[in-house]
RNA sequence: CGGGGCGUGGCGCAGUCUGGUAGCGCACUCGGCUGGGGGCCGAGCGGUCGCUGGUUCAAAUCCAGUCGCCCCGACCA
């Protein structure tokens, strides 16, 4: 029984005022969700509603693979992260009980799981398995942002394979991508699975699924010839340079006083800035100082460069610059540098640059990589719009938001823990396992994000809070109210899930609010159409209407409703 | 962590600069009219102005501290 009279959802015309993602408004507006705290949300009833059908098109797709769930505590000991030596990550909300034990709110539940498959499981017969939860979680983000997008604490869908091997795990994979490719389809989304780095994570290979939309956090490289990747790891072929410099015998001396950006050096000597080589300082542990050089117009990405590097690397401090690379910043450049440097591959075969001389106000013409300095050759650029693809299309790049991902791990948590299995031989082995999450909160926020409009949220068929809004217009006793009560037994014992709304407020009201909630399909029982022996139906991505007969409208309806998207 | 902004009935805001009886719109309650896109009229309820301390005859207003919230950036399993 929905009957919106007795219901709680409070829907607001104003949108909170510091509100700046859409879905952030709308899910306040239409009454689905409050704030509590930063980064911490109360779903309403309606919101939990779309919430639990998210997470059970997961659990189907989830159970087909065979993944089997169970479910853990948010509680945990902080000794397991310990031995993992993930205690000290900063996200990790930390707490003490009272006999002053050291506990944790776990964030991921990789430690728990493997602790748990490494006492259970003895023997290659035990495995594969597939196990997973939904379960909160909980991340002191350093900035919780964008209503439900970034939040302290959200429930995540994360399984976990547990293999005897490498094949094995890229077995539970590939199961764990076509378990996802449906996953995404089914909730209605928009989407695309991309290359991602693997992160602090730490394994063998990543996959992140985004689905684009304005308030996206991350940023996707696509490309029309199927390319896709986090912009954190894309690589392509950058555009050439327009109007390069003819090259020079040898790299002479211009004076550049105070000029110390790249556009003001390319202004400065009338060049383009992708003429210039962009030198950035940069100091690793691994590796000591390094210069990382690059095409002026280019950006250095530092995921990027740590992959190519295999080893860590953050841009150098001001304070470090002086000391380490021996001129100020503006005016560093790779010839004569006193360090090693690398350089992005979109800077070879280039000529007639334009780099920093190492000397105050002054940078050479005229310089040539290979010739006038050796380097280690890498990618490290950012991919930018324009660029091209290794099949040949062009990168376009959109702001997405990350629903999921998927990570081959490999032993990084089966060693620490000690999770084993004898072979046929009797031989003791590691266990090979994989991570899989998905945020149903993000799926939900990504599918408002998507298709809302002016008027409202308009939730895809498989996740709204319920299919049909039966809207009822005239007070009790009246023909029309009657009508709406019967429509609503039918639909209801015909197995629709219905809101009917047969509040005692006006047409203009009732109407707003169905809008602003985004049922896919609206039916409207009033006077007019009662006279005329018909109910109206309204779908509302697109708003086709249509007139439905009053005594086959339930059935009409349900028909209606299988066809939409 | 750096930068910017905001805390005043349930919600959205004005008042703060220049100290002197806390106000507006919405919502809510009651009555009436109305009844197919957030309607109208009337009468009401509701606020120690985030908190603590200070200055003053007097503090929403000035000063100090503190807590909370938002945005940008850094960061982000």
């Amino acid at each position: 029984m929905t009957r919106l009279s007795s219901y709680l959802l409070p829907t607001v015309k104003e949108a909170p005022t510091d509100a700046e993602a859409l879905s952030h408004k709308l899910l306040v507006r239409a009454g689905l969700a409050r704030q509590l705290g930063t980064g911490m949300w109360t779903y309403l009833p309606a919101g939990w509603r779309v919430h639990r059908k998210v997470e059970q098109v997961i659990r189907e797709e989830i159970d087909a693979i065979g993944g089997l769930e169970l479910l853990m505590p948010v509680l945990q000991p902080a000794e397991l992260w310990r031995t993992t030596g993930r205690y000290d990550i900063d996200e990790l909300f930390k707490l003490k009980d009272r006999k002053g034990a050291d506990l944790v709110l776990g964030m991921t539940h990789e430690e728990p799981l493997t602790w748990h498959v490494a006492r259970e499981v003895r023997s290659y017969r035990d495995l594969p398995l597939i196990l997973y939860h939904f379960q909160t979680k909980e991340r002191d983000e350093p900035r919780p942002r964008a209503g439900l997008l970034r939040t302290r604490e959200f429930v995540m869908k994360d399984s976990y394979t547990f293999d005897r091997d490498a094949e094995g795990l890229e077995h539970g994979y590939q199961l764990h991508i076509r378990a996802y490719d449906r996953i995404f389809e089914r909730c209605g989304l928009e989407w695309y699975r991309v290359e991602s780095d693997v992160g602090m994570m730490g394994g063998l290979g990543a996959h992140e699924y985004m689905a684009p939309c304005a308030a996206g956090e991350n940023e996707v490289a696509l490309s029309g010839a199927g390319y896709a990747a986090n912009v954190e790891v894309a690589s392509a072929a950058a555009a050439a340079v327009e109007g390069l410099p003819e090259p020079l015998a040898a790299p002479e001396t211009e004076a550049t006083p105070g000029a110390r950006t790249i556009e003001e050096v390319a202004g400065v000597l009338g060049v383009p800035t992708g003429a210039l080589i962009k030198a950035m300082p940069v100091v690793s542990k691994a590796r000591g100082p390094l210069l990382a050089v690059l095409r002026g117009d280019h950006r250095l990405n530092e995921i990027k460069l740590r992959n190519a590097l295999g080893a860590d690397a953050r841009l150098a401090r001001e304070e470090e610059i002086a000391e380490l690379f021996g001129a100020p910043p503006g005016f560093i450049g790779p010839v004569g540098s006193r360090v090693p440097v690398v350089a992005d591959e979109a800077l070879h075969g280039l000529h007639g640059l334009v780099a920093g001389a190492n000397r105050p106000d002054e940078h050479l013409r005229g310089v040539e990589p290979g010739r006038d300095f050796e380097a280690e050759w890498l990618d490290f650029r950012s991919v930018e719009a324009g660029d091209t693809c290794a099949s040949g299309g062009t990168i376009r790049i959109e702001p997405a938001i990350e629903v999921g991902n998927i990570f081959k791990l490999g032993t990084r948590y089966s060693e620490p823990l000690g999770a084993t299995y004898l072979d046929e031989s009797g031989d003791e082995q590691l266990i090979w396992m994989g991570s899989y999450g998905i945020g149903p909160a993000r799926i939900l926020a990504a599918a408002v994000e998507q298709y809302a409009d002016e008027q409202g949220i308009s939730w895809p068929r498989a996740i709204a809070p319920f299919g049909t809004h039966l809207v009822a217009l005239g007070g009790e006793g009246e023909p029309a109210r009657a009508v709406a009560d019967r429509l609503y037994d039918e639909l209801t014992k015909g197995g629709a899930e219905v809101l009917y709304d047969d509040r005692e407020v006006r047409p203009g009201e009732k109407f707003a609010d169905a809008d602003l909630l985004g049922c896919p399909l609206r039916l409207t029982v009033g006077k007019r159409g009662v006279e005329a022996g018909e109910i109206e139906a309204q779908v509302r991505r697109g708003g086709a209407r249509s007139a439905l007969p009053i005594d086959s409208a339930a059935h009409d309806a349900r028909e209606l409703w299988r066809e939409l998207p």
